[in-house]
DNA sequence: TCTATTTGACCTAT
DNA sequence: ATAGGTCAAATAGA
């Protein structure tokens, strides 16, 4: 069997290409967001940024687009698409200070799930970093984190965390591959409404103060709403948004986007009020996800495997089961 | 002593 | 060749 980490790429199965130029798409979307904020703020933010914040957005825009939609049409497909995999000459006796086996080295390719922007560092998963690396034109590295309880059950879950080029404040965080971990303690269920639950289908909200016995989250006020966002549009168009995220809102941006792929909206009652969705996830992902965790955010760990974590914050987790029709080779992890 | 983070090396895709 | 993602030894903190 293969490892988990070994896992995603399936062999011989097709390459995640929709997924690449999906990627594109969402940074594009995000980097529209923040023109859209920038020209439809107040007259101070847009005094506040500068020509060069622009020209970079745009650029960015326009390069994303480009990639996208020329991988798109070329005959080859996906950027990763034409070679396949290529081996690489491992024969060769390293014999140095830490030398690994070629297994497990991998580029993942979980899917992506989304991309949230978001100045919470919590979301309500526990991640433990594995890594952090500089990237070329970005002036901020880029910090990898992974289901803590990878180990223990497996969770392939990851994420990246980047602080904002353009809102140092903020960081973009894109999630990948679902979390299969099981923290009794962050049961989701599912949102009551005045609409018909038709409507709610794509709509669920985690929230372990729903589950009284197992609340020992402290961040029982922190709310997950999952909705579908499928619209081109920026959801919710954050104008509003940037305010204390309101129960209109949230409903809003469920109806908003009540047939598209999913995405997840933050909510974080009474702290930072500004998350918003920059991404999407293709129907055949919907699958819920934590939100913007970041470096150590606070917290307290619920789960024994690891009691000393207290940096790390437990709350809803996201195990929804795979969808009929699912590619469970995607994340190759068979509990 | 144990666990999480840091960081340089390693590996793969482009 | 290069960039990005991951591994795992070294280190830090509780």
């Amino acid at each position: 069997m293969a490892s988990p980490g070994d896992v995603g790429d399936g062999g011989s199965s097709p390459p995640a290409a929709p997924y690449e130029v999906l990627d594109d798409l969402l940074v594009v979307r995000e980097r529209a967001v923040m023109l859209q904020n920038m020209l439809q703020g107040t007259p101070s933010s847009c005094a506040a940024a500068s020509t060069r914040q622009l020209n970079q957005l745009i650029d960015g825009v326009v390069s994303r687009l480009q990639s996208s939609t020329l991988s798109m049409m070329s005959p080859g497909g996906g950027r990763r698409g034409s070679g396949g995999r290529r081996t690489k000459s491992t024969g060769v006796d390293e014999g140095g200070p830490h030398r690994r086996s070629s297994s497990g080295r991998r580029r993942s390719k979980r899917p992506f799930v989304r991309m949230v922007t978001t100045k919470e560092l919590e979301d309500g998963k526990q991640w433990r970093k594995y890594g952090q690396k500089h990237i070329q034109d970005s002036p901020n590295p880029r910090s990898y984190y992974r289901c803590t309880h990878k180990p223990d059950q497996g969770c392939m879950a990851t994420k990246q965390v980047q602080t904002s080029e353009f809102n140092p404040s903020e960081f973009v965080i894109r999630y990948y591959g679902e979390h299969t971990c099981r923290d009794p303690s962050t049961i989701p269920f599912i949102v009551q409404g005045e609409a018909p639950m038709a409507d709610y289908a794509n709509l669920i909200s985690f929230g372990s103060g729903a589950v009284a016995s197992t609340s020992k989250d402290p961040l029982h006020s922190r709310r997950l709403l999952m909705a579908e966002a499928v619209d081109p549009t920026p959801s919710c168009s954050f104008a509003h948004c940037r305010s204390p995220l309101s129960t209109e809102c949230a409903s809003e941006e469920a109806q908003l986007s009540s047939s598209l792929p999913l995405a997840a909206v933050v909510r974080s009652a009474g702290t930072t009020p500004s998350t918003s969705i920059v991404g999407s996830a293709p129907a055949d992902y919907r699958r819920p996800a934590g939100v913007a965790g970041g470096d150590m955010a606070g917290g307290m760990g619920s789960f024994p495997s690891s009691p000393s974590s207290l940096g790390f914050m437990t709350g809803s987790l996201g195990s929804f089961g795979n969808l009929p029709g699912d590619d469970d080779d995607m994340f190759g992890f068979d509990p």
